[in-house]
DNA sequence: TTAGAACTAAACCGACTAGTATAGATATCA
DNA sequence: TGATATCTATACTAGTCGGTTTAGTTCTAA
């Protein structure tokens, strides 16, 4: 094979075409799951051939590890918003309150971004190799980010600021989970105002109406 | 036809076929989820053929949707013990500890209701229909008792037992999620006790290490 | 003993699957 | 212009899928 091209090292497979197929694999990987997509659908999903989308990546299973790895390093990991220093101004009951609604902004209304929490978890068992990266480059890194944060806040005296970012955390994710992921908002119903002002007043150690 | 039988109301399509066919479902189910699941191997698990899986279930989606109603009716309503009186004895501390001890000791080490998460979780987007009984007789009871008892436990003076209900629930599952179900125990690991301790110390507000 | 229902094993149907192959169209560069 | 490589469209292979059918066996109740 000619490997030495001048001009245009990565070839020029398109990166275009690779990126309408990811954004084709991306929606039906996230609405159908793993096993009920075929590529046939990524194809004309992407507005391709199959043959090219074989010629962009190796096989099934290739390209949904690629297309997750790629969520979870792109925009998702940044979904939390952690790392905007805006929001950490001001006192500790501010700040907390301010990261929790950032969360649930970027979260209640993103249906892709539940679909995407369907698929990480319903394909966990199938694919240890995807769940463990969520675990080191989305979880762990918030979960530190914040403890960090916690522990910070000398006046806060908590005794285990990483457990307490897991509270944190734990609360807010599992509101998502049965709120929207389980579509269960209209059988549970419960503000987010008062979710976050529970879980910012157990932290801080206020117990009366926060508001 | 003969619609009149004297001795045997159900016919006597075994209830040990159809437990038997159930049962196969449940291991294939549970580990390949719901599309990478074929009927051939549920009727090879189930030590039965596929004729008689079609003479007992009417097709794949009412043999899934019966099984996991079934799951959720029995077994993992349970699971999390709180119909245990015994449990709620003493002062709050200890029954929130009690509580969430038994709910991480039936839960970390089940593997198969790791797998019934995942699959709920995961295929909630193509059956609300089953995400939605898991919130009503799951969740939702769950959730009430335990914000009852919170709300009953004058002393705590909480300002609102029920949203920090969901933040004891939150905590204890997003633990099992990030540990178990994603395998993250290794990359973050954190001990149960002290998961427990901060959550319970956040709720009766006591900031100092218990013990 | 006999009728009828539950069962098994196997073949079968049409549709779909992942992946490959073929042939031709299009664009880029020397 | 000619060589090279990406692309499209389509058809193919070889196998699996959900579900049905057939033919024959086992069990049970009268």
């Amino acid at each position: 094979m000619g490997q030495a091209k001048i001009t245009n090292p990565d070839r020029q497979k398109s990166t275009e075409k690779t990126e309408a197929i990811l954004e084709g694999a991306m929606g039906e990987f996230l609405t159908h799951g793993y096993a009920a997509t075929s590529m046939d659908r990524v194809a004309a999903a992407a507005g391709v051939s199959k043959a090219t989308v074989y010629s962009h990546f190796q096989d099934k299973e290739s390209l949904f590890t690629g297309l997750i790895q790629r969520l979870m390093s792109g925009r998702y990991k940044t979904i939390l918003g952690l790392e905007n220093p805006q929001l950490l101004q001001g006192e500790p009951s501010i700040v907390l309150r301010n990261i929790a609604n950032n969360m649930l902004d970027n979260t209640m209304n993103n249906h892709q971004l539940q679909s995407f929490m369907r698929v990480i978890v319903g394909e966990s068992g199938r694919f240890p190799e995807l769940a463990q990266p969520y675990v080191k480059t989305i979880a762990k890194p918030v979960i530190e980010l914040l403890s960090q944060y916690l522990g910070s806040c000398s006046e806060l005296k908590l005794t285990d600021p990483e457990a307490t970012a897991r509270v944190f955390m734990g609360t807010l994710i599992y509101y998502v989970i049965l709120q929207e992921v389980m579509y269960g908002k209209d059988i549970l119903p419960m503000e987010q105002d008062r979710i976050i002002d529970t879980l910012v007043g157990l932290i801080v150690g206020d117990r009366t109406t926060a508001h």
